[in-house]
DNA sequence: TTGCTCCTCACGTCACGTGAGGTGGC
DNA sequence: TTGCTCCTCACGTCACGTGAGGTGGC
């Protein structure tokens, strides 16, 4: 018989948690006293707080270990249950790669600028939008963007108005350009409406939601937007991710004065990398 | 201006999590309608609140934040705060990886032999113990073993009677063999005494702390151990793990018959794989 | 009597999630 | 008046760590 204290230095575990087990009904010891609660174990429950160990060290809740320690759980079942606990821990693994992958790109940004960037960029999800569209091409990102966006805008809330539609969130405009910088640029001046407006003198469309996009707020005029487009893209080069779609602007406030603006920036991105994921992917429930 | 719902769907955070960053004083709406305590943000705030998901995302706890959200934190200090953050992101990932391969270990077992093992095999640090020895040489595991054994012990325990010595653990055997089958056995039986024992007639040793070990419990006679020793270096191989060190018999219960002997197993193994560690390792703190 | 081991509460951890119960403006 | 948005408590989470305050056997 060992005490509560030779038994926990035996084990390798601290007295709070053999009396944490034992509250649990987990470890009942051998014998308990009477008199003084003085608890007191046998060798053979070494087995079995071992068990305990080994399956809490594995993932598995305390709560979930009943049946896996008293009762005779059958092989597949057991085996989903070693699944799970596999799923979970690639989807911590994901989670800790990217981070890690953050830290160093911060790091590396220091190292190579010697300075705090000026842009928080953050990863997020999008949600979906249904919203009317007003489009034009362009050659480039230059002045004359800066003309024909305002002009779609104005003639887009004008309709809106006419047609009795009220927004449901602020302004964004769309980029879709190629690789090809010789090709030009279309660019959709966007208003997120409901999605039951079935009118066919207003085009729109839906965009679907984004699992994963980068994002920075922009504050000032969008003549001075490129230093956090450009931001962003060393961003994700240091961290590891990749964008795939198209730029939007998000007009967070831009009633005032230019200076005053307030513009969330958004890139879509790729899918993470999880190269240890031997598995297919299980559902995560959110992104979050 | 947005109400807090509007707030935090643009911002891809919960409304909960706005009460609570404004409960922390991380971030104040911009107006609080006085009467009805509605919470009123400004676009520009979303670049606070960006910069606060991004550091919290980087792995800093909220408490933290202050300092870095409101004063101009030295570029040489920021660096050792993510240095910080790193070291933690890389310590969860050892943690994690460790924690993979051992569900892999089980589930690769049980796909082999489709069967669950009838060891529970733990990880443990062993602790630092101070041992008066009797040594001999035997040319292998073998019968001879278990008569030799007894009889080290017998002689161990009737002179430390003599000396006045109390052990102050349950006695354990250490075996040193090598890798060469060819070479005998050299095994020590071990008692556990206090360190101050200063008397030449006693042959001691210090055994080191080992801060990670295999473990598993053995019930039954010795002759039977193999199958234990067995499937703890199975697992070592299936969870990649090394095994480096000469193992240990730690003899919990052995008064009565040999069917009710308890018996610790230990081989001491190599420091864990950590390949995605670029910086030095730091201080952990302990082990578990 | 002094150490040593053991005991039972009971709060704290960390960043929110999740009701419960209620109010203000269209 | 009915929806909708928002509010303030306040408990729950998970596996123990960490005192506080006290007792039993050598």
């Amino acid at each position: 018989m060992f005490g509560t204290g030779a038994f926990a230095r035996i084990a390798g575990v601290s007295v709070r948690t053999l009396h944490h087990y034992d509250e649990l009904g987990l470890l009942t010891p051998a014998r308990v006293d009477e008199r003084t609660g003085y608890r007191w174990y046998e060798a053979k429950q070494l087995a079995r707080l071992n068990r305990i160990v080994a399956l809490r060290d594995l993932g598995f809740a305390l709560h979930d270990l009943p049946p896996l320690l008293d009762e005779q759980v059958p092989l597949a079942e057991l085996r989903r249950l070693l699944a799970d606990r596999r799923a979970d821990a690639q989807a911590r693994m994901t989670t800790e790669t990217a981070r890690l992958a953050r830290v160093e790109a911060r790091l590396r940004q220091i190292e190579e600028e010697n300075q705090v960037g000026d842009y928080d960029i953050i990863v997020k999800p999008l949600e979906a939008l249904h919203i009317a569209v007003r489009s034009a091409t362009v050659p480039g990102f230059d002045e004359q963007l800066r003309v024909i966006l305002p002009r779609l805008y104005n003639e887009q809330h004008t309709q809106l108005e006419r047609l009795g539609v009220t927004p449901t969130g602020p302004d964004l405009a769309l980029y879709e350009d190629s690789d090809d910088e010789a090709e030009p640029i279309r660019v959709s001046a966007a208003t997120p409406i409901a999605a039951d407006v079935s009118d066919p003198r207003l085009e729109q469309r839906d965009l679907p939601a984004v699992p994963r996009a980068v994002a920075t707020v922009h504050r000032g005029s969008m003549s001075e937007v490129e230093s956090a487009l450009v931001a962003m893209i060393r961003w994700a080069d240091h961290a590891g991710e990749r964008i795939v779609g198209y730029s939007r602007e998000v007009y967070l406030e831009c009633d005032g004065p230019p200076d005053t603006w307030v513009t969330e920036l958004q890139y879509v991105l790729a899918a993470p990398d999880t190269d240890f994921e031997e598995a297919p992917p299980r559902g995560r429930g959110d992104v979050r």
